[in-house]
This record gives structure tokens, C-alpha cells and sequence, in this order.
DNA sequence: TGTTGATTGACAGTATACTGACGATCTAGG
DNA sequence: CCTAGATCGTCAGTATACTGTCAATCAACA
């Protein structure tokens, strides 16, 4: 019996892969938060911390990536920013020496609470050519995919095990 | 009539979010990319580009980089790697001294058909989870999506312009 | 022909994203 | 109490991704 021939090397293969479209996706998602977004100075990834500590206050770095699903590393530099900015402030945590509590600050509430109708016309932009139909059909696999991979990525969205420690008397 | 009241500002809204699950989905799958070719010592937009110069040798980097929709300063560092690798080479274009012409190396045309069976099985990875028919669905709507929000990224597709002065006889 | 305007590759600057390592600190077990 | 292991924030290193700018070069037109 013959064996499956070697698939050909084109773009056209390149065009259709999964991994190919999921970054094109990202990019033309990034492109058009910031284009709704640009009088605000905000990135959709310090807008996604933002959101998090106004639903969290007093979380810590740590805990955060896995709200948020982001590398401890790369936030980091993430919670530099917004700091130098003044919409978030660290605390030291009296009975740990090790971990910094992260609030909002009157700034950051306020420019979250300006920046969310931007945020919701850039959201409805990225699925705007698509058919009501198609947005549901294609966001409820996105949304299944995403949870069913969740442990494939290097920082697993840990949303309610970060929690545990923070005011619910786990 | 009343006005509709503002969003709740939640998790949930950000987890549901297009822009969130787009980038979630981008993390994903570069993590699977990079475990199942981690042998190879290339990364998914190193793969792209090398793909885009065997089907196109002698390609210079403006196209190319419309060709695989990649900013243009991005692809500098990007091709240097490869360079760095012995995977391509760059020759002086004789007609015009502005352009460095890019070609496979042997080394590269080679380790281009090892890891071919590697990113399939990546690529087929991420699209795992779901059932055969909605993997179906999502790719389609997919490459409807990104096909016509082509224009909103900053580097847009251009797959067929870019190749106009390329063998083809214009 | 000579100048204008466009193109090319390169660079500086900013912002994710990940790997791996580190010292400081906390916790558990003995 | 004291040490082994875990955790916290941080840092260095690499790799996208984008904005804006620049000199060199080319093309087109007066």
C-alpha cells in the first residue's frame, strides 16, 4: 500500500495552519485596541492587570499571572509601567516581607472607568465582518479550545485557585 | 426610555473577551509549536519565513514581509537569525543595490523537511480538543476573519502584489 | 539633467512573552 | 530551633512586534 505522500511546501499550507491564523488573529486584535484605544495609553495587556486588581485589590504579583494567565516574568515589567504611570500602587504585605499588595489608585479607576467604552468598540471591531451567527459560533469554540488547552500553555489561567488566600476565608 | 447601564467590570467579561482568547490562543499554540519542534532550534515565524523563501527564493525582506504579513523591522532581526544559523544567505542584488536577495541554504532547505512532520503534529495539537466538525468550523471562520480584517493590521497580507516583480512576467 | 519623491534596509525605542537563575523569605519536619 | 524545600519578586537573556527615523539608492518628471 502506498504511503501518504509528503505534504507540499507552500504558503498556501502556511495561510491555513492553526498557528498561522491565531497569530494573524492577535495581531489585527492588538492593531485595533490600540487604534480604539490610543488617546488612553493603555495596552490590552495593562488593561487585562488594570481590570484585574479593580476586581481583586490587594493581590499580589504572583497571583495575578494566574488570574491572568501572564508569565510572572513578563509582568514584572508590566506592574513597573503602571505604577510609573500612577494607576496602581505596591504595597509590602505586613505579615509577608516577600510579597507586594497591588491596588488601584484613584487615577487608575478613573481611566478604567473612561477607557471600557473604547475597550467594548475595539472587542465588537474584531468580529464586526463576521455574521451575528458566525461571532457565537466561533467565540464558544474559542472558548472551549482555549479551556481545553489551558494546561498546554506555560501559564494556565489558575482563575479561582489564585483566589483561595484573598478574602474568602479559604 | 432608559439608558443601558454600563458593563460590570468582571473577569468573566475579560475571559469572553475576542482580544483575550485571541492572545490566550496565540500563547498556546506558539507553546505547543516550540515543545514539538524544541529539537530544532526554530521558532513559528522563523518556520514561516523559511518556508516563504523556499517557495520564493531570491525574495527580498520588503516582500517578504508581505508575504507572511510581518512588520518589516521585526523581520530584520529575524532573517539576521537565520543568517546566524547558516539556514539563508543574503546576496546583493545586481540591478538594484538597495536589496539583499534571499535564498535556502542547504542547511536550511534541510532542516525545512525534518521539521515539517513536527509542525504538523503541533499544528494538529491545537485543534485536538475539539470534535473533527467544529475544528472545521473554527478554521473556516477563521480564515474568514482574518481574510477581512486583512486591512486593519499594520501589515497587511499582501500575498500575490508582493511577488508581481518575482519571475512572474509581471 | 537635476531635483523630488518613493523605496530599501537598518537602527533606536517601547512592550509583550518566555527560560532560567538568584537572593530573600517563609513553611514544615525533625 | 534549625535546616530543606517552596515561594516571592527580580534580573539577564532571547525573540517577536510595532513606531518612527535615517542614509543610501532608485525612479520619474520637469
Amino acid at each position: 500500500m502506498p504511503s501518504k505522500p509528503p505534504p507540499p511546501i507552500t504558503m498556501e499550507a502556511v495561510y491555513a495552519a492553526p498557528g498561522y491564523l491565531f497569530r494573524r488573529m492577535q495581531q489585527i486584535a492588538v492593531s485595533i485596541f490600540m487604534e480604539e484605544c490610543k488617546r488612553f495609553d493603555l495596552t490590552p495587556v495593562q488593561y487585562a492587570a488594570l481590570i484585574a486588581i479593580h476586581t481583586h485589590p490587594g493581590i499580589d504579583a504572583t497571583r495575578l499571572s494566574a488570574v491572568i494567565a501572564f508569565d510572572r516574568s513578563t509582568l514584572g515589567s508590566v506592574i513597573e509601567r503602571l505604577e510609573a504611570k500612577d494607576y496602581i500602587e505596591r504595597k509590602p504585605a505586613p505579615e509577608d516581607k516577600r510579597i507586594k499588595l497591588l491596588y488601584l489608585t484613584k487615577s487608575g479607576a478613573a481611566i478604567l472607568r473612561e477607557i471600557i467604552p473604547a475597550v467594548e468598540r475595539a472587542q465588537a471591531r474584531m468580529l464586526e465582518p463576521l455574521k451575528p451567527a458566525d461571532r457565537k459560533t466561533l467565540m464558544g469554540l474559542l472558548v472551549q479550545l482555549v479551556d481545553l488547552n489551558n494546561e498546554a500553555s506555560r501559564v494556565p489561567l489558575r482563575a479561582e485557585d489564585a483566589l483561595e488566600h484573598l478574602g474568602k476565608g479559604g
